[in-house]
DNA sequence: AACTCGGGGGA
DNA sequence: TCCCCAGAGTT
């Protein structure tokens, strides 16, 4: 426990109070509807962009009796162009309800906000802690990347499990804030985030956390928070040729210089058993039918999935022994080498190719 | 736990 | 082009 002045939440204060932005338009005034429907218009929505939004429609419904008032759709007008607009439709409902139910005002309680249509609770706690101080977590996508970074905390941030955790981190730093700072708090999270502690190119060189960020001491900075797992990744297939002379030697083969694995040293590959097949009988003396089948080894790329199948082959001599050298070959073939299993480790192999071989690898 | 909503901006 | 953004509701 740290409530001393250089805890997280001592540090990202002190840092708002120079460098946060306390200009935006629903920060004056800072009533509960202002700070509401600006909370709502911001879900998945960039400040620049929603703006111009919420002047527009805090002119026309200044009020949130106002809005209550409104028909569907002259809310809907107003709202037309920034996407998502369950947001509306819900913000229009909860308006309602807050006539009807609530003195034509926010619940001040919690679990009343939270019950409105289009609140959830970290737009409840936004809305309570700016509004009213209350002492109240917020997790945004700005608060899962600052946290995810200087925590050091792996797996995707839209997973339950790590979601959670995030949840805890951010009531344990709540601690620390000083009593009537909590609404300096939220929006010190929200402005370090997007303007700090960024996606791409955070300025950790003028970051406050900077020596106690896990990110930047273990050089995980670019890699945090960890990114949604892509949906489909498409799945190839290809055939790689592991083949020994007599004298035990591999046979390696330098990939192309532009592609996966450029320059790197690799087995024999093709997309097909038949391809397979063609260029062992054009570079090879042996019979391919002999191939020893090994399991298939599967290697994820960013951008899809490779199932290889490798065949091993013994005492296999090459057709032509002009091409038996480590020098590229004009045309269209890449260069072809024998190498002894104890000189494979200081070869640049590809990962999965590595593992593979690992078995003839000198430890 | 996965899906949907959406226009805008940056790499 | 793809990914992400001051998320929440539905299935």
């Amino acid at each position: 426990m740290h409530v001393s002045a250089d805890s997280f939440a001592h540090r990202l204060l002190s840092w708002f109070d120079g460098h946060g932005r306390h200009d935006l338009p629903w920060q004056h005034p800072r009533t509960p509807y202002r700070v509401w429907l600006s909370e709502i218009m911001l879900q998945q929505t960039q400040v620049s962009t929603a703006t111009p939004y919420f002047l527009r429609f805090i002119e026309r419904f200044p009020t949130l009796p106002d809005l209550a008032a409104a028909t569907t759709d002259h809310v809907m007008a107003h709202w037309a162009g920034l996407g998502y607009y369950a947001r509306a439709r819900n913000l229009h409902a909860a308006a309602k309800v807050c006539v009807a139910e609530h003195g034509g005002e926010l619940p001040r309680d919690f679990d009343a906000l939270h019950a409105l249509p289009g609140i959830g609770r970290s737009t409840a706690g936004a809305i309570l802690s700016q509004a009213w101080n209350d002492r109240l977590p917020i997790l945004d996508g700005n608060v899962k990347r600052v946290l995810t970074r200087f925590h050091g905390i792996a797996g995707w941030p839209g997973l339950p499990a790590v979601e959670k955790q995030l949840w805890a981190l951010a009531e344990q730093h709540l601690r620390d804030v000083p009593d009537g700072r909590l609404a300096d708090y939220t929006q010190a999270q929200m402005d370090f985030g997007a303007t700090l502690c960024t996606r791409a190119k955070p300025a950790c060189v003028v970051c406050p956390l900077q020596d106690d960020c896990a990110a930047r001491r273990d050089g995980l900075v670019a890699a945090l928070p960890t990114s949604k797992p892509s949906k489909i990744l498409p799945e190839r297939e290809a055939v790689a040729l592991w083949l020994e002379n007599a004298d035990g030697e591999i046979l390696l083969q330098r990939r192309p210089e532009t592609g996966i694995w450029a320059s790197l040293w690799t087995l024999p590959q093709a997309d097909t058993d038949s391809d397979m097949r063609d260029w062992f009988a054009r570079e090879m003396k042996g019979t391919y039918d002999n191939a020893e089948e090994l399991p298939v080894v599967v290697h994820t790329f960013s951008h899809y999935r490779l199932h290889l199948q490798p065949l091993r082959l013994r005492k296999v001599a090459l057709r032509d022994a002009v091409r038996d050298n480590d020098d590229p070959v004009s045309g269209t073939g890449q260069a072809l080498r024998w190498v002894a299993r104890g000189d494979l480790a200081t070869l640049g192999l590809p990962a999965p190719i590595r593992k593979l071989l690992s078995a003839v690898i000198p430890a």
